[in-house]
This record gives structure tokens, C-alpha cells and sequence, in this order.
DNA sequence: AACAACATCAACCGCATCCTT
DNA sequence: AAAGGATGCGGTTGATGTTGT
């Protein structure tokens, strides 16, 4: 069936996002949320296709992801969980609170790729590459296949369960950003100062979620903004499980994130 | 200092899947 | 059931940064 582009391909920029795109698309959806994100450019004022937007916030601009590179637990449970669901990128994401498919795909091909297969693991199969005459040689990630080759020798027939690591960041998701190398991106904490600071009702807090949040933890919401949280799950606001719409203290929060 | 080679990652593209009519 | 639209996903590209010569 011939299907339409996404977008109307006229007078929609493409390239690197300006922090002022930024600014407005991070506006728009914290105070209408997105009906559907055809509509969001226009709505926002961006001369962008939806489908850019949606993926600026998914990947960029989402109040919930860490910075910085995977840490070697984080990076483990990749391993993990490539072996059992392959390149299912957004499935493998969605075990790594924070991390989006993209960045995992990126790490993946740019890190654990080459790891692997310098540690004698075909990064695919994840068997161990045949080379009989040439001494397997462990190195600093050498400890990846101790539990890995028991657990992910066999890819299809594991699939199902999940090793105890595995587990632990399904189900954690409230482990201290300061293992991961949380790093703050300086961008970022204009973007959403600005934004707050333009609307001074915004006052939440996020219990649950203080660390991975960093300086995002409390933030100011009207209540009038209060149901986007019901579309929470298309932000990837999984952490926001509570909010206290009472405890309101913008100013310390935001300004003391300013530059 | 200048250039080349390499590494990284944000963003795009096209297809797949889901949902609505 | 079929058609068409919206969104999601994975592969790929290209700009930018870093390192080596």
C-alpha cells in the first residue's frame, strides 16, 4: 500500500537540533503532552516532522535518561540480553531504566562489538569465535563470559528466564546515578530550567526516582499539567510512579541548576 | 601546527507493526 | 477483511570530536 511520508518534506529542517527547538519542544509537551506527533511540530512551532520530534525526545530530552556511557553492569546486561532477544534494541531498553535503544545500539556497535570479539566471542552468536590454535585470552571484561557463556551458550532455550543480574536492573530501577557516570549535560539544564522558569506553576517531585533523576527531581507542575502524567508511558516516564503535587520547591531545584 | 585516520553518537530513512475506520 | 494512517523499530549515515603521525 503506498503510503505518504511521515511529513510534509517542504520547509522541514532537518540536521542537529538547536537549543531553541529544544526549548519549544520540551515546552509544548510538558504543557499539552503530545495528542499524536504528527501534530506536535505544528503545535510547538517547529518546522520539524513529527517523527524527528518524537525521536529528539525519546532519545534527547526526555527528563528520565542518564547521561554518559554504560557502566560495566549496565553493559553486562546488554550482553545479556542481546544473547537472548538479538537486536531487539527497544526490548534491551526497555531492562535499562534511562537508556534508550539508540544509545544501546550505538554503545553496542561502537564498545561491546569490539570487546567481544577481542575477547574470542562472535558479538552475533555470541559462541566463542573457532580458532582452535589461537590461545583465548582474557581480558579486563574477560568476567562477561563467566556467567555468559554458562547462561547464553544456549540463546533460544534461555530465553524465557533471566539470570540474576538481569533480573536485578529489570527490577531495580531506582539504582544511584552515580555508578553509570551520570554525567549532567550542562545543554540540558538550561533547556529545562528555562522551561520551568517560564511557568513557575510546575511543582513536583518524583520520590522514587531521585537519583536517576539528578536535578530533575523536583519540579514544578500545575496541576493543570497533571494529565499528561496519564500518557506517561509514551514519555517514557516510567519512573514517575507517585507525585507529590505538594511539595513544591522550584526555586532551589531549577535555580541552583543554573550555570 | 596541520593533516589523516579513527571513534562516537545524533539523526535520518525505510520498513514493520499496530490501530482505526 | 481490507485499506490507510500513525507510530515504533532497526539499520545506516554523516557531522563532529579525538587521537596519532
Amino acid at each position: 500500500m503506498g503510503r505518504q511520508p511521515c511529513c510534509d518534506k517542504l520547509g522541514v529542517k532537518k540536521g542537529p537540533w538547536t537549543a531553541d527547538e529544544d526549548k519549544k519542544l520540551v515546552n509544548f509537551i510538558i504543557t499539552h503532552g503530545h495528542c499524536c506527533w504528527r501534530s506536535v511540530p505544528k503545535l510547538a512551532g517547529l518546522r520539524r516532522c513529527g517523527k524527528s520530534c518524537r525521536l529528539r525526545w525519546t532519545n534527547y530530552l526526555r527528563p528520565d535518561l542518564k547521561r554518559g556511557l554504560l557502566n560495566d553492569d549496565e553493559e553486562q546486561l546488554v550482553i545479556d540480553l542481546h544473547a537472548r532477544l538479538g537486536n531487539r534494541w527497544s526490548k534491551i531498553a526497555a531492562r535499562l531504566p534511562g537508556r534508550t535503544d539508540n544509545e544501546i545500539k550505538n554503545h553496542w556497535n561502537t564498545h561491546i562489538k569490539k570487546k567481544l570479539t577481542k575477547m574470542g566471542i562472535d558479538p552475533v552468536t555470541h559462541e566463542p569465535l573457532h580458532k582452535p590454535d589461537t590461545p583465548y585470552e582474557p581480558s579486563d571484561g574477560a568476567a562477561i563470559n563467566d556467567h555468559h557463556s554458562k547462561d547464553c551458550g544456549n540463546v533460544s532455550s534461555t530465553a524465557t528466564e533471566l539470570s540474576p543480574l538481569t533480573e536485578k536492573f529489570s527490577t531495580d530501577e531506582s539504582r544511584s546515578s552515580s555508578e553509570s557516570g551520570n554525567e549532567e549535560d550542562p545543554l540540558m539544564n538550561v533547556i529545562w530550567s528555562e522551561v520551568f522558569l517560564n511557568d513557575l506553576s510546575w511543582n513536583f517531585t518524583v520520590p522514587d526516582s531521585r537519583e536517576e533523576y539528578g536535578e530533575l527531581d523536583t519540579l514544578s507542575w500545575s496541576l493543570d499539567n497533571r494529565n499528561i502524567l496519564d500518557d506517561h508511558q509514551s514519555f517514557g516516564f516510567g519512573g514517575f510512579n507517585e507525585i507529590d503535587f505538594n511539595s513544591l520547591d522550584i526555586n532551589t531545584t531549577i535555580k541552583s541548576s543554573l550555570p
